[in-house]
DNA sequence: ATGCATGAGGC
DNA sequence: CCTCATGCATA
């Protein structure tokens, strides 16, 4: 069955954030502290609360502020241009990104004996051992025309701002966006695809489309909302197929040489990429859908397994104890970025390697990044306005909304969700022990 | 599902 | 040394 990990998202309770938790990050990302922008991108299911954090004294502070900031990255993608993808996102997906465009794919040799017959049974399929049956969702067959997703979606969502430097998904305004998804959540019914979208004349970026493709579908960058439709869409379709997330990276190997591994899928699934990552792999996941209803061989392809039984040279997670990682996260809250010579203090300091600490920190600021912030609940009851309570030097009150701006992801529809709350706390509350002797990081350290 | 890691690109 | 994309290893 499908388990918990459905589910799980919904777990967090409200109440339980730490005031702390809004302080994380702020270096990164600084305006956090602006309640206003409830742009909670992905607002439902997406968030997972819970973490390892969870047994930390200060629990609730890390990841709550990891959560926080999801596709912020976006800001700085202009300097991202190392995609890969092989997969053929030949006509269906638009790739809107320049960047995109630019790797644009090398289209492999697909396999493509398709047979058109879908076979969907949801048969248990056990690839990696897991059996899953499909269904979670009780119903399955919406799913009607996946490739369309991207075609079009109104204008309005995802206007490229010439002046955006992220060449693709810029800023998916707000309002087109999440209002309809919840429209497509509940009544999976209606076309997911087709909800968001509808449009036209959109940001055809570059890519591949004015070599031949230009016509109807100008490639564009999905907006968020869409991209959250695809996801669950892919999620409830690999589902209902049996499949695991495995399944589906290796699935994708096979067919289009372009092999994920688990936990990409999960992340997709969970919208935990950053928003460029998931444009990028979309097409594939995309063509995959396609295929999974038109050909008939994709269980066996799957059943092969994954054929890497093969010498992994692999790694000994280094595992850092709670009270250490909780000081870590004292320390991230100060800074988030710190220097090398910062980073060696707070190696020393915590008798850690000082690489673990910098991979750490980097681990840190990324995971920060990627996660969704936890639409909190209502009843937490009170927004605590912590914006100027506790900030990091480096954080400033008004980077927020800039940030959302530019990150593609405005407050769309949702301006009146409850999403982000911001806990007040007090340094004492935060900084339990305190920063150690010397350290002055936060203050921009040394 | 997610923590810790690696490695490619960049600056 | 950072950011990002990814993934093994694990909880």
């Amino acid at each position: 069955m499908y388990n918990q990990q459905t589910f799980q998202s919904f777990a967090h309770s409200s109440g339980l954030m730490e005031d702390t938790s809004c302080q994380y990050g702020m270096g990164s990302y600084p305006d956090l502290g602006n309640p206003h922008h409830s742009q909670s991108f992905f607002p439902f299911s997406t968030v997972t609360v819970k973490s390892d954090y969870g047994d930390l004294g200060v629990q609730g502070v890390g990841d709550c502020m990891a959560e926080a900031l999801p596709w912020d990255h976006l800001a700085q993608m202009d300097t991202t241009s190392q995609m890969i993808i092989h997969s053929d996102q030949q006509e269906r997906e638009p790739m809107t990104n320049p960047a995109d465009a630019e790797m644009d794919l090398k289209k492999e040799p697909e396999p493509e004996e398709g047979s058109p017959t879908a076979k969907l049974n949801p048969q248990p399929h056990n690839a990696m051992g897991a059996t899953y049956y499909a269904q979670a969702w009780g119903g399955g067959t919406f799913w009607s025309n996946p490739g369309t997703t991207a075609a079009n979606k109104p204008q309005a969502s995802v206007k490229p701002t010439p002046a955006q430097q992220f060449s693709q998904n810029q800023s998916p305004q707000g309002e087109s966006g999440i209002s309809s998804l919840d429209a497509n959540r509940s009544s999976t019914s209606t076309s997911p695809a087709s909800s968001v979208q509808t449009n036209s004349t959109p940001r055809s970026i570059s890519s591949r489309g004015s070599e031949g493709i230009c016509s109807d579908i100008e490639e564009e960058v999905p907006t968020s909302a869409e991209m959250e439709q695809f996801a669950k869409d892919l999620k409830h379709k690999r589902i209902t197929h049996g499949y695991t997330q495995a399944d589906v990276g290796f699935a994708l190997g096979q067919l289009y040489n372009k092999t994920f591994s688990q936990t990409t899928i999960c992340r997709f699934e969970s919208l935990q990429l950053s928003f460029k990552n998931m444009c990028k792999l979309k097409p594939l996941l995309d063509r995959w859908l396609r295929d999974v209803d038109r050909r008939e061989d994709m269980q066996e392809i799957i059943s092969r397994g994954p054929v890497l039984p093969q010498i992994q040279k692999r790694k000994h997670r280094t595992s850092i104890e709670n009270s250490v990682r909780r000081s870590l996260e004292n320390y991230f809250m100060h800074c988030s970025k710190p220097g090398a010579q910062e980073i060696s203090q707070i190696a020393r300091e915590l008798n850690m390697d000082k690489d673990v600490v910098r991979v750490w920190f980097c681990n840190r600021r990324q995971k920060g990044k990627r996660q969704v912030h936890p639409y909190l609940r209502e009843n937490g009851g009170e927004a605590y306005d912590v914006v100027q309570s506790l900030s990091p030097p480096n954080a400033g009150p008004f980077a927020l909304s800039q940030v959302m701006a530019s990150q593609g992801f405005a407050p769309t529809s949702l301006g009146s969700n409850p999403a982000l709350y911001m806990p007040a706390f007090h340094k004492s509350e935060v900084f339990p022990q305190a920063m150690p002797h010397g350290m002055s990081i936060g203050n921009h350290a040394t």
